[in-house]
DNA sequence: GTCTATAACTCGATAGAC
DNA sequence: GTCTATCGAGTTATAGAC
């Protein structure tokens, strides 16, 4: 487990090894996993497309991760803590309808910005049969809360958990829809339909 | 040709025999195979496990369905003609305001009539590698275009596409959030959290 | 019950860094 | 020489199909 050790050899602070260093190594393969799960499910991706698409052997992903279900969890953790972090920054400061504004603004630039993890998102938020529940519930729980704290504060008489996954529901599915299936339209048309519908009276 | 001795026992004419009829064990298998693929997903649902579940043997699964595949796209379209018949009912003969909260009534409704069809729907809709992806495709803009209509009718400045798609993101999101982790609240409640936010100026 | 394909996982071999 | 990351053919179980 060595963490920053970058090896002594070339001066460029870059942790590029001759070939591949273990970090690309384990970035790849993450990459490889969170693009092809989107797409066809867990069960449905072999770990040898994991490898072909990652470019690696197999056995580099056993080593890295240990099994398919630990390496789908790295999957959810990082991208739960790049998802809270992105959104805790953006309601940060703000209240009431500007800070849903923001919200919604930066749940969507993550969507665009990540849009195999948000679909995996949609996929595994309800699904309570898997052995990767704990992980999957504490990404749900932690970006519901941000929207949560928001309504809670800024109009205590809402209630904050339905509220909060209302919110994030019309983000997310409007983002996906437009993914997925009228990209060609600008990030601003699509937020103002969320903000619009979320925000102003009919 | 009388062969057709129907067992002198029971008169009926019917395609009936003794046990269950061809309807049931058909019926049978369907609620198995939403209950189990709304928990664990297609790939890691096997046919033993829904015959099982089912109480017929596995090649009754066969003989009425062909493979797995197509039952579940029977699954798939047997649910998105009962939703959409739903919500057309509820949309017909209103406008605005008026018409979305009665979607936004009966689409909870459907969701907690049929959660596991629900959960199904979330973790495919917008799923892109699958063999049954036309079928999905088929629920999703059939839903949303009840959604669309009341939008165009009602408020011809708004995008239809995208705010149906938010209204319903947020419908079913909370309408899960609901059902998966706080059961016990009232529907009432969740109504009045998703209209609230739907419908009301913040 | 049986046949066949496939997929998770293993493990000995390998190659570079010190 | 060791240590570490990598490779990939081999093993074994399971699941779809008939």
């Amino acid at each position: 487990m060595p963490a920053a050790a970058v090896p002594a050899s070339s001066s460029a602070g870059v942790v590029d090894s001759p070939a591949t260093g273990r970090r690309d190594t384990r970035r790849a393969i993450i990459e490889a996993t969170v693009a092809l799960i989107a797409d066809r499910g867990f069960s449905a991706t072999s770990v040898d497309d994991i490898a072909d698409r990652a470019g690696v052997a197999k056995g580099s992903v056993y080593y890295n991760f240990g099994s398919k279900g630990a390496l789908f969890e790295t999957v959810l953790t990082e991208g739960q803590r790049a998802l809270t972090t992105a959104l805790r920054g953006a309601a940060e400061g703000r209240e009431g309808r500007e800070a849903v504004g923001a919200l919604v603004h930066e749940l969507l630039a993550q969507i665009q910005g990540h849009p195999d993890f948000a679909k995996v998102l949609v996929a595994e938020v309800f699904r309570t049969g898997r052995d990767w529940q704990e992980s999957i519930r504490q990404v749900r729980d932690e970006s519901f809360a941000v929207f949560a704290e928001v309504v809670e504060t800024s109009w205590p008489h809402r209630d904050p958990s339905l509220t909060a996954a209302a919110m994030f529901g019309a983000t997310l599915v409007a983002g996906l829809e437009w993914l997925a299936f009228q990209p060609d339209r600008p990030v601003d048309e699509v937020r103002r339909a969320v903000l619009s519908t979320v925000l102003d009276p009919l």
